[in-house]
DNA sequence: TTTAAATACGAACATACGTTTTTATCTTGC
DNA sequence: GCAAGATAAAAACGTATGTTCGTATTTAAA
């Protein structure tokens, strides 16, 4: 055969890329084989090339529009709300209805960042930077305010985004807690945990050259 | 040729336990060969078979390990503390130092889950809610006590666990912080987060079934 | 010292992989 | 309605994979 009828190649990429966000979620990228996506699309192993260059750039490409689309969300949520207490919320907010929304493509953008090639790998963990550096600056706003109190916002940052992000992994939407308890719960913790009161100790240390990213690889 | 003089089985499993530790969390499980293995230990591919039975075993093996020498050692840490307080103290102090020490294992030990077989994968979970349950329990002490407030344990122990894991994947021992400055932060971030103070929300909802473990898989 | 078990090599197995190429058909723009 | 480009099939490529097997050598037990 050849050309299928009703073939269509931006559906088709929609499609590849659907379906390699599931598996590659489900089973990993090394585990996934072009053979399981291209039979998943409904298509064979090597049409797939008519779409994708390589099973790397896939991969890439899932997380860089990803975390791009992360990056544009966020600043366009933060754009309309002032002062450093209401920005974390609506941070908190934002971050966990993100991530419970795309808990698959959070998942992979983590998991898989030591199966990226260096200067993929390179990129994503620059992206990743810059939304850290999101929060770091609420948080520094906050402290100068003297609206927060915390011996390194970095280290708070860091903390805070762990927290919240691990809530992709456990959260079923229907289960016991709704979405909106669960940042309560969440807002609470960070608000107290962040709260200025007499004795908390202040800055340990000068401030940071900021970590790198989070993965292991390399 | 045949067998290597000097050759010593405890030795051999030992290396490549250590080895395999080493390429799953640099490389991932199905990104390891079991020729890369064999090279870094020093054998052929094939002789890896006198001393692991399958390459699925051996990741089983390296996490089960792990989880259980977790718990086994968080028990004796907690057994001599007395009062919600200080044993969430001793828990902060306890997770950060074996996660800062353990980092590879820790990794893996989430990052792999889902590429272990069902029973292995069900046998870890049920392991890593054990590990839950002890600071679940511990909150649930605090609230009783009167000495913690949060709306809800379970959550607030996930939240908890994540934010001090998170640990592991950026610091750095020599690096601007030192281990004890980021228990202290994260210490601070924890007790002021659970903090009793006079209008914080109570229970929103009867308590939990807690929920899976983590993995996305199955 | 003899013997059995442990350990490793080296070759082989079947299978699966990512990717390329060729060819045929369909769709689209003129 | 025709030409050009897009899309898919099908087969093939070379390589890599986890695992098994037979054999040789060393170690440890008797």
């Amino acid at each position: 055969m050849a050309r299928t009828a009703g073939s269509n190649g931006t559906r088709t990429l929609e499609s590849i890329r659907k379906a390699g966000l599931r598996l590659i979620y489900r089973q990993g990228y090394e585990a996934m084989s072009l053979r399981q996506l291209a039979s998943e699309v409904g298509i064979q192993a090597g049409s797939l090339y008519n779409h994708i260059s390589t099973k790397q750039d896939l991969l890439f490409d899932l997380i860089r529009v990803h975390m791009e689309e992360l990056i544009d969300r966020l600043d366009k949520t933060l754009e309309g709300v002032a002062g450093p207490s209401d920005k974390l919320d609506a941070f908190i907010r934002f971050h966990v209805e993100y991530h419970i929304a795309r808990k698959r493509e959070v998942f992979i953008s983590y998991s898989e960042l030591r199966s990226l090639e260096p200067k993929n790998y390179d990129a994503i963990v620059e992206l990743r930077a810059r939304y850290e550096r999101r929060l770091i600056a609420v948080l520094d706003d906050g402290v100068a305010a003297g609206v927060f109190a915390t011996a390194d916002t970095t280290v708070a940052a860091f903390g805070i985004l762990a927290m919240l992000t691990g809530v992709c992994t456990w959260f079923k939407p229907g289960g016991r807690m709704t979405k909106d308890e669960v940042i309560a719960v969440y807002t609470g913790l960070v608000r107290d945990g962040l709260a200025r009161d007499a004795d908390k100790p202040k800055a340990i240390s000068p401030p940071p050259p900021p970590p790198a990213g989070g993965a292991p690889g390399a």
